[in-house]
DNA sequence: CTGAAAGCGCTTACAG
DNA sequence: CTGAAAGCGCTTACAG
């Protein structure tokens, strides 16, 4: 670490092996690994346990990961499957899986091809890395229900997961008929919807409810008032921007998305068409992402707590690594509506 | 794999060892290894290796990796350690590394903090897993100095790495001179200079050419025109609306911008301001994301090649895992800038 | 072409 | 408290 050492840069010669620590401390392997693992106390003598540290330090051992997964059985690896990561609500999922994990875990990130959920075949070799739990963001049912993992395995955002599956899943539904309930208590009657394209489970799940709560709510959803994007602010802009003529004809005055994504296109081809929002158009989304209290204006969101997902998810996932019983196989984080100036005019 | 595997969901009772399929098969682990790894040809009789192909596939065998790896010394795992994965353009640096990699080898990501160089002992943790080689995006000199690897390493995005470290770069230099020469060829005379406040390396250099090649021009780049945001439209958005009022009473016409992301949030508030693009104002960025081509006006931009960044790396790191040599320690692949309706008004 | 055996680096009963 | 030894699952000279 010193970087006037005179190796800086280059290949050292070869690893230092516990052998390598154990004959300059004078002791055997057994208590090298003991002491390298801080399950000295009470079994090696303080004078051993010190004279490993200075070995340890003076050769800069560092416990092969290998060698030990391979004489336990498992790693102390979690590997995240996740088949989208560029994008914020992912950034804020993984802190919040580091946060739980600490330095206890490794994580590490096995990326499928974008928009995939992962392949059982994949998933199996990942397996081959003998990791001590799988997190996995997204999958579809049929992979869940063929995967059958013999290591703990925690799906995230699933809501469709089998019960032997344990998940934890965001209450999208309810977050839709808050979105809804919104929109019919401030007398709109004629809604649209600006959907993702991606067909996740969650995804479907946020238009299906919303478009059972208009219905309940008397409200309508005329033909063509639904329409999906990727989720891409310039996709969602050009899709808004072409259905716009029609649905302002058919009388819609306020659009649900899928996503805040979605919503800053909208808003941002409102602005420019001249819109007048909230009272022309009014406009919520679903994440509430750090940007939307700063938008313009600022946008109605139903809140999904991505970092709360993470750590619930490496949570549940601990648990059953350290074969502690689950409270609940599925947990399921509430979202809140967070009302801003795109659906309500704000002092 | 089947769908109607009792088995499904459920957890193996222990996972099949080559022993297992040695034994179903009538010979020797050794011989299992060999077809297992697909080296048997010329050293396997066909009739055995059908035998043990057919326990393989009975079993569902899956060679372990940890005791592979151990008994090589090495894993066919490659892992790439990065800070910030939440934006497009790391996106497509996956798809590039993965395409390289093939199914030769597992590609595995580390993520640092948000926006932090990873630090030496993290990597030397990671070196733990004896990875066949190492892909570290955006590390800063110190971090690639202090480090010294056993095994290969090829820095991503890392201008000012040492040369003893080898490193693929993006021309982001020339990209930022091609920028300026085209301001000035159409005429302006005072710029500004959007930049992002990462602080890496090719931020750095992107901001440094740019400001240099002014100069060369006989441009201005007046008190005050140099201003950062994160990368994120809504801030940069933010940032240029409050420079505005003040940059055009210094009559600045031009606008480079340190990624496609802040020149989005230009073009936004530029056309919530009325301001008439290109005549009044000409604005170009750097990546050329693949929605500059449809913003309004679409965003003229230089073109950094992600994949192209992503694949080098892993074609480099692959020669020195297999050992042959590299044609050139450093690559630089250029930039191209790609002119759009943001600074010259199109038919 | 084949298999017995050594060895990769570590952890963990076990005997002392 | 300590160390010799077995064993984790695999690969690879080696002898036949």
């Amino acid at each position: 670490m010193n970087p006037k050492d005179p190796n800086a840069g280059e290949r050292p010669p070869r690893p230092v092996t516990a052998a390598m620590v154990a004959r300059a401390a004078g002791v055997s392997t057994a208590t090298v690994s003991l002491v390298a693992n801080g399950k000295a106390s009470g079994r090696v003598s303080e004078r051993n346990v010190q004279k490993v540290r200075q070995a340890i330090s003076d050769l800069g051992y560092v416990v092969d990961g290998i060698g030990s997964s391979l004489a336990r059985g498992v790693s102390s690896t979690v590997i995240m499957v996740a088949p989208d990561i560029s994008n914020p609500f992912f950034a804020r999922l993984i802190a919040g899986v580091r946060k739980v994990l600490g330095s206890d875990y490794q994580l590490l990130l096995s990326v499928t091809d974008p928009g995939q959920s992962p392949s059982v075949p994949e998933v199996r070799r990942l397996l081959g890395l003998r990791p001590a739990g799988l997190l996995i963001d997204a999958p579809n049912r049929q992979f869940l229900s063929e995967l059958g993992s013999p290591i703990p395995v925690v799906a995230i955002d699933a809501p469709d997961a089998p019960p032997q599956v344990p998940a934890v899943n965001l209450d999208v539904a309810q977050g839709a008929r808050d979105m809804v309930e919104h929109f019919a208590g401030l007398g709109h009657r004629k809604v649209a919807y600006l959907d993702a394209n991606t067909g996740t489970a969650t995804l479907r799940q946020r238009q299906q409810a919303f478009t059972h709560a208009v219905h309940e709510h008397g409200m309508q959803l005329p033909e063509g008032a639904v329409i999906a994007t990727t989720i891409d602010v310039g996709e969602a802009a050009a899709g808004f921007a072409a259905a716009w003529p029609q649905w302002q004809a058919q009388g819609i005055t306020a659009i649900g998305c899928a996503t805040d994504t979605h919503a800053y296109g909208v808003l941002q081809e409102a602005r420019v068409a001249g819109l007048q929002l909230p009272d022309e158009l009014a406009v919520a989304g679903f994440d509430d992402l750090p940007y939307s209290s700063t938008t313009n204006p600022p946008l109605t969101s139903i809140n999904l707590d991505a970092e709360g997902l993470g750590s619930g998810a490496a949570r549940q996932l601990r648990r059953l690594i350290e074969g502690e019983p689950l409270d609940a196989s599925h947990l399921v984080l509430p979202g809140q509506l967070v009302v801003r100036g795109s659906t309500v005019a704000q002092a």
